[in-house]
DNA sequence: CTGTTAGCGCATTCAT
DNA sequence: ATGAATGCGCTAACAG
């Protein structure tokens, strides 16, 4: 049984006073007598009083600190889910009189994202959260803004070299690492594969290369990796183009290699890579790990098409993200985190069913 | 750009009715005609109308409605996680007046549980969440208090046969068959396993062996189950005891059984079976599958003794139980769903690393 | 069945 | 320098 905490009034009370005075003391609005100020401060230590957050959010909804999402048109399924996310946030914090400013690109076209940071750069916008579309390109434009004041974090993808704050998303290399084990318990240790991705100017994709590269080579010598085959840069694409790049990829990686045991994809287009694995090579068993989830992604699975795929809850993470920023804008964190990754999940066969509709699957957020 | 938020006396104006009836029809209060019901609805819709959470807990810091939490003073590192999660919760939640009277039982006392249910009959308490000790024994004393109006929830196991209103927690069928489904990937499709257990006499662990069991004779001929081993049901055990008939019987287990494959651990025990694994074999390879995490636990994937552990958060089990059980309370929900499943988690040596201190892990919570 | 109103804790404006 | 009054959006109690 807690006792009921303090109000303002209560401060006013014992301290025999109104509460104008009481909240001008705690606020150092000046304007109040050095004696009343201190019997203030001392009641109000002894009450163990601290104003109300919610009592604070609702009077002062009306100021409002803008907050920018900055993120590419690409893959469909995938930031459908972090706009889920972003509007989870917006209805969460939108009492507290945060705003968001949403851009979106025309695919990773960097140099659009530059302009738009620069553009921020004079604007009154306090925080930005963006994945680069590039790990070095956009440094100096994100170190200026943090010159400035703005706070600025990145998920999904990092640039871990620019004065950032904070990432949130996968540790993509040991997401590849996780892949390369995966691939190697489905192979039993046997077979060739291939890895087939989208271009990787975005260092998350690379990182995932990376981590299944090493694994692959140090833990099964059995298994032989033979070739990475990756998309053009497609820097304004639009949808269909990006996706017919994939598919003519993966009839090449088909037609060039007759014994295939494992295809690794790098991203979220797995699910046509292995729309295509199911109808050109219907009897034979090859393996596919990729990554994200969608509706065909989980049908695939379920199916038994694709054998795993690396989840990470986009929604989570963009809120994650937007989360961390507002509280440092706000300056509600003493110290935070550089690296805020988030867990891999492994979807199978046995657990794609406890997602139903990847769309509206709100996991764990509020 | 969204505009800003509608309020409840937008959706009044609209409607032309007052803001009292709108908050009846927004919490189903009743007692509205089905004709304003369904026009309020329509504009609440359109002006994308949703209560302010903060002007809500600013209102209802009085009222404090008491929800009961049960549960068993059994595997320490299991319920100080659930412990954690009743802890967010009240925090989340102390400025909507709520509540939490935590009973914890000796182990999983039968009698203890029925009595504490009769006695919350007699209270102001609103609701319950806990889990049943016994998967029929505890029915009537739930339905008992259903009767009353209490709303009575369940969690980590589940009573299906009781009115209670909603289970939060595992699939255990499921979280079997996908046990089965690893191990049978670990042994590559051959080998002499066991299950070891706690007593069947919780419904989650006999499900889990259900699932486990029908996955490995279905899909795996050239694995060979040898038996179940389980503990003695212990309805007062103190912890110590508890763990000890586990290491006694994991010592039998591999006394009685020099050619042994793989283990199955029905439960959070895994970390003792595991350890004398790890001491009496030291070269030959059993592969272990077990449940949950814990800072031991996490350490023997990490080692790379236990090979997959299937995690639910526990912390989030607990809290999103609470939650659901405050909004039925507080009718907040129309519809809800009768089994709230939570996402089964595979932690492997790849993945444990990014739950660093178990007990801290608030993953996704906000 | 529906409308009206007090007040939750606070910040702010207007008086004094 | 200080007090009083208003209202943020909502719920609950009361009034019709």
């Amino acid at each position: 049984m807690q006792k009921k905490k303090a109000t303002i009034k209560d401060v006013a009370q014992a301290a025999n006073i109104s509460i104008g005075t009481v909240d001008r003391v705690m606020h150092n609005r000046g304007g109040v007598s050095k004696k009343t100020e201190e019997k203030i401060k001392r009641i109000a230590a002894e009450l163990n009083y601290t104003p109300s957050t919610i009592a604070q959010a609702l009077v002062s909804q009306k100021n409002n600190i803008k907050i920018a999402v900055i993120y590419p048109d690409a893959e469909p399924h995938f930031w459908s889910q972090v706009e889920k996310g972003i509007k989870d946030f917006e209805k969460a914090y939108c009492f507290f009189g945060v705003e968001l400013v949403v851009y979106k690109t025309s695919c990773y076209a960097i140099d659009e994202q530059i302009k738009i940071l620069e553009e921020i750069k004079n604007s009154d916008i306090k925080g930005v959260v963006t994945i680069p579309y590039n790990s070095y390109k956009i440094d100096p434009a994100i170190n200026e803004l943090v010159k400035k004041g703005v706070v600025v974090n990145t998920f999904v993808s990092d640039a871990p070299n620019s004065r950032r704050s904070c990432y949130t998303g996968l540790d993509d290399i040991s997401a590849g690492v996780l892949a390369a084990n995966l691939m190697g318990l489905f192979l039993k240790g046997q077979g060739k594969i291939a890895i087939v991705g989208v271009h990787r100017d975005v260092l998350c994709i690379e990182n995932r290369i990376l981590g299944f590269i090493s694994a692959i080579h140090k833990d099964y010598p059995g298994i032989e990796l033979l070739r990475i085959f990756n998309t053009r840069m497609l820097s304004d694409a639009h949808e269909n183009l990006y996706i017919e790049e994939m598919v003519e990829l993966t009839n090449h990686v088909l037609d060039t290699n007759p014994i295939l045991n494992g295809i690794y994809v790098t991203n979220s287009m797995t699910e046509h890579v292995a729309k295509i694995v199911k109808e050109r090579r219907k009897d034979s068993d090859i393996k596919i790990v990729g990554h994200e989830l969608s509706n065909d992604i989980n049908a695939l699975i379920a199916e038994g098409v694709i054998d795993a795929s690396i989840y990470q809850n986009q929604r989570k993470v963009v809120y994650n993200a937007l989360k961390t920023t507002y509280k440092q804008i706000t300056r509600q964190l003493e110290e935070f985190e550089q690296y805020n990754y988030i867990f891999p999940n492994i979807v199978t066969k046995d657990s794609v069913k406890f997602i139903k509709d990847i769309y509206n699957h709100k996991d764990e957020i509020d």
